[in-house]
RNA sequence: GUGGCUAUAGUUUAGUGGUAAAACACGGGUUUGUGGUACCUGGGUCGAGGGUUCGAUUCCCUCUAGUCACCCCA
């Protein structure tokens, strides 16, 4: 009320109150700052994330805790141990494994220097700090395949887009000491299963062998040498990746250029022969799973340290745009270079952002937490004092209860009650304290009784049982991930 | 890292060179200790800083953030 009267004065009197209450306010800024500079600090705190990195914040929760909950059971039952390491490593680790001359490490790594020297980065990416624990820790004395699994997440100084951040999520799958080809199958086949369990359309999975490093850099000779060639018919773009990465241009989509790589070098033709044996072996385990795929010989991926396997998940949304939703592939080299015996491995990650903006898009459902079914009410301190122990009670005796300790009317409380959905709610006041009784009141049918609070749990495992009962035939009580 | 677009309440969005509005959400209330609806009521430094102006939320510049394309990738 004094507020409003307030307001009308400021307007009745027309600009200038106005004015001289504007100057006051910055007077009294300048004010503040000379008198009290400590809290003028606090004011000046940019309450901001930093670009590119986000709160996942409780609404969104729910889908998280979906993809958590499918990625434990697959990890489980494909046999993946879970491994987390840290989230810094030395930067060396990264620029050995990853590779310099990559975006990922040349670009889009954040280093730094700690106090006490050492040059260390955020982790882009996983594989390399699991391959240097793998080392460190002696694991290849373990028999194989070793399987490790790790969710986290990773880091890169990228400029920020829908379903691209600086901080993003992974989950990441590893097998080391087994170089068959029907492991490479297996990988795939999880990937699959992960994505078909989380419910996404229009998912296609790309695969492609780029050989060993050696074969890997002939084809590129030969590729160049022939674009080059066609250089005059090629757009301005790709002229000018001829110098950055010719690769790019065989994804192209001028018609111009989609003229000239059509009869560009293949690859796949440029593999040594165990690559190629590799290769199809492969293909021959995928169809024998009857697992849908298409051949991209363009498929490159970003990171220095894959051999032979690659392969990549892709989803299009309705206006045909796609996103990687994760990849992976075979890296026998990575282990050797970086000091370790010999091993070969192979692995893939998920992003975790994009699949969960993909199932938002698709309308996938997410995790549905329980509902509590009863809430406690209290009136007046004596009540409250109580209350608390009633809680634990019922909780103990493993009904899910909700409350709003702290706040002030019945009437109140009751309405969050009927927000919630409960089914029952316990009302404890003044005289019910006094007591040691509390109202239960059946929130379905309206009624309510009165019992002795140690025949309280009793009384509320009644109501619920028999609403349970009424229920029969509608929807299970505690949805939980499984399939709808 | 380069270029384009955007920024108003918790959310979605109106609007104006004279200090702001709606819907939904949220809090409080409609006399005693009982839910819904209805009704009443509360909340904004108009992203930040500077400039032009008598006066800027509105026009201009810078920054920040988001978004799109390039690039790259998950």
């Amino acid at each position: 009320m004094p507020k409003t009267a307030k307001k009308k004065e400021v307007k009745k009197s027309g600009k200038t109150v106005g004015k001289s209450s504007k100057a006051a306010k910055s007077f009294k800024k300048t004010i503040e700052k000379k008198v009290a500079p400590a809290e003028v600090t606090q004011e000046e705190i940019l309450l901001q994330a930093l670009r590119g990195m986000r709160d996942i914040l409780p609404d969104e929760q729910p889908y998280w805790e979906r993809v958590r909950r499918i990625l434990t059971h697959a990890q489980q039952e494909y046999g993946y141990q879970r491994i987390d390491t840290p989230l810094v490593e030395f930067a060396h680790l990264f620029t050995r494994s990853v590779g310099h001359g990559t975006d990922i490490v040349d670009k889009e790594m954040y280093v730094f220097n700690t106090r006490g020297g050492d040059k260390v980065a955020l982790r882009p990416e996983f594989t390399a700090g699991i391959a240097r624990a793998y080392i460190q820790h002696g694991m290849g004395v373990l028999p194989k395949p070793i399987k490790l699994f790790s969710v986290g997440p990773v880091y890169r100084y990228d400029r920020p887009q829908e379903g691209r951040y600086r901080e993003f999520w992974q989950a990441n799958f590893d097998i080391f000491g087994e170089e068959d080809p029907i492991l490479d199958a297996q990988v795939i086949q999880l990937a699959h299963r992960v994505v078909r369990e989380l419910g996404l359309k229009n998912i296609e999975f790309q695969v492609n062998s780029i050989g060993t490093p050696e074969s890997r850099r002939d084809y590129e000779k030969v590729l160049l040498r022939y674009l080059e060639s066609q250089k005059h018919k090629l757009c301005q773009n790709c002229r000018e990746r001829l110098a950055t990465n010719p690769m790019r241009i065989l994804d192209c989509k001028e018609d111009k250029c989609m003229q000239v790589t059509a009869h560009a070098p293949q690859s796949l033709d440029y593999l040594d022969v165990p690559s190629r044996e590799h290769f199809k072996r492969l293909l021959e385990y995928l169809d024998e799973l009857e697992l849908p795929y298409t051949i991209n010989t363009r498929l490159v991926r970003g990171l220095d340290y894959y051999t032979k396997t690659v392969f990549e998940i892709w989803s299009s949304d309705k206006e045909g745009k796609k996103y990687s939703l994760g990849g992976g592939g075979r890296y026998d080299g990575l282990i050797q270079m970086l000091g370790g015996e010999a091993t070969p491995a192979i692995g893939f990650a998920l992003g975790l952002d994009r699949i969960i903006l993909e199932m938002k898009r698709t309308q996938v459902k997410p995790y549905q937490e329980p509902k509590p079914k009863v809430f406690l009410a209290q009136l007046g301190d004596m009540a409250k004092k109580k209350s608390l122990r009633l809680f634990s009670d019922l909780e103990k005796n493993g009904v899910l209860i909700a409350e709003s300790f702290g706040r002030g009317t019945l009437k109140s409380q009751l309405r969050v009650a009927n927000r919630l959905g409960v089914e029952v709610t316990i009302i404890v006041g003044q005289k019910e304290a006094l007591d040691e009784t509390a109202i239960v009141k059946d929130m379905v049918s309206g009624t309510q009784e009165t019992v002795m609070q140690d025949k309280l749990v009793e009384a509320v495992k009644k109501i619920l049982k028999v609403n349970q009962g009424l229920n029969h035939g509608g929807p299970l009580p505690h949805p939980t991930v499984e399939e709808d």
